[in-house]
DNA sequence: ATTTTCATGTAATCTGTTACATGATTAC
DNA sequence: GTAATCATGTAACAGATTACATGAAAAT
């Protein structure tokens, strides 16, 4: 049997939510989860015929409204059976962050350019921050924030959304001091 | 003019603290950018060709200790060119965390193995937030916390860093007790 | 009329991982 | 003597992005 990918288990994931298309897991994979995994429709199609092949889905094929036929797909008990093995796992630990990669070689550059750069960041998280800490509290009301609520999962992606939005906010906003820091620095010695 | 891609970018900040060889590149970038950016050499040794086929590093070949020639990298004036102009760019945000997809799915697994999960992720941020939180103020000590330092761009990472784990300790923290919440609650119910 | 949404797919390319391959020197 | 470190490379594969391609229905 050929092993399931991450991306694959991420859709058995969004598939416990209920039945959907590869259209639907598409904008599925968007909220809450896509702040910590993304992936588009051209990697999320052939996916899905591999968890089929592997008998993990199955297959509702009905009237599209293009040219092809619309494709619903529900997780089976062999795909539930995966799951359940694969989650509790120690996770692969994969960091990619072009954000603070770029903080490492900050005094690389013009810091006028670089606080900007950090501030829009801090602004950008600071909205977020709002908008997620809403949207968590409307969750909580709804139950969600409960451990055996079936949507528990929604609720512990967006709390760690929130509070890496609140480190970002911090973080960025302190590099953006210190970077106005040198700025002026530098003009008092001019 | 060929693109650099970001793992050049990554490369030509590493080389930003004095010359190396790939090899040494490797090691370097371990710690601290290897919290948020990592490679193996396979990825790195190609990337130093195309780089120096751009212009962005000068070679020094010299005896080496194996079979072949050891080769020595420098960045030049157009690879700090190209940095400088790269820096204050939007970075691009790539998010890829399966810890908290696992998450994601939480319940549907035995809430006894993931909450062992999440604990163990708790244990682990927890010792390396004593590490790290020492060698930052180790950092502090010697100067790199002043944004004119040239490896300011170290502590601001390390920073970065130990903030994440911080993060990380919380929720997983938190998500593993109220894991253990559904055992118990099961457990009285029956 | 035009854009957005719904809906599915493929091809080309780029990026990244794992494994294979070589060999000297230093530390245990 | 065995393992780790220094040092550089390639090949095969897996994972991910961008672009191309089609077309109906609904909303603006």
């Amino acid at each position: 049997m050929a092993p399931v990918s991450t991306l694959g288990y991420a859709l058995l994931s969004l598939l416990t939510r209920g039945p959907a298309t590869g259209y639907d897991l598409t904008r599925r994979m968007r909220e809450p989860i896509g702040y910590f995994w993304v992936a588009q429709h051209s990697q999320i199609y052939p996916e899905l015929d591999r968890l089929a092949d592997a008998g993990h889905v199955e297959v509702h094929e009905g009237e599209g409204p293009g040219p092809r036929a619309k494709k619903t797909y529900t997780i089976t008990e062999s795909g539930r059976d995966a799951l359940a093995e694969w989650l509790p796992e120690p996770p692969a630990f994969q960091p990619r962050s072009e954000m603070v990669l770029k903080a490492y070689a900050a005094n690389s550059a013009d810091p006028v350019r670089m606080a900007e750069l950090y501030q829009s960041i801090a602004d950008v998280a600071a909205e977020r921050l709002e908008t997620w800490r809403a949207e968590l509290e409307m969750m909580a009301e709804q139950g969600f924030s409960r451990p055996s609520h079936p949507r528990f999962g929604n609720y512990a992606v967006l709390k760690m959304g929130l509070e890496s939005q609140r480190v970002t906010y911090d973080w960025a906003t302190w590099l953006a001091s210190r970077l106005r820091e040198v700025v002026s620095e530098h003009d008092g010695a001019d």
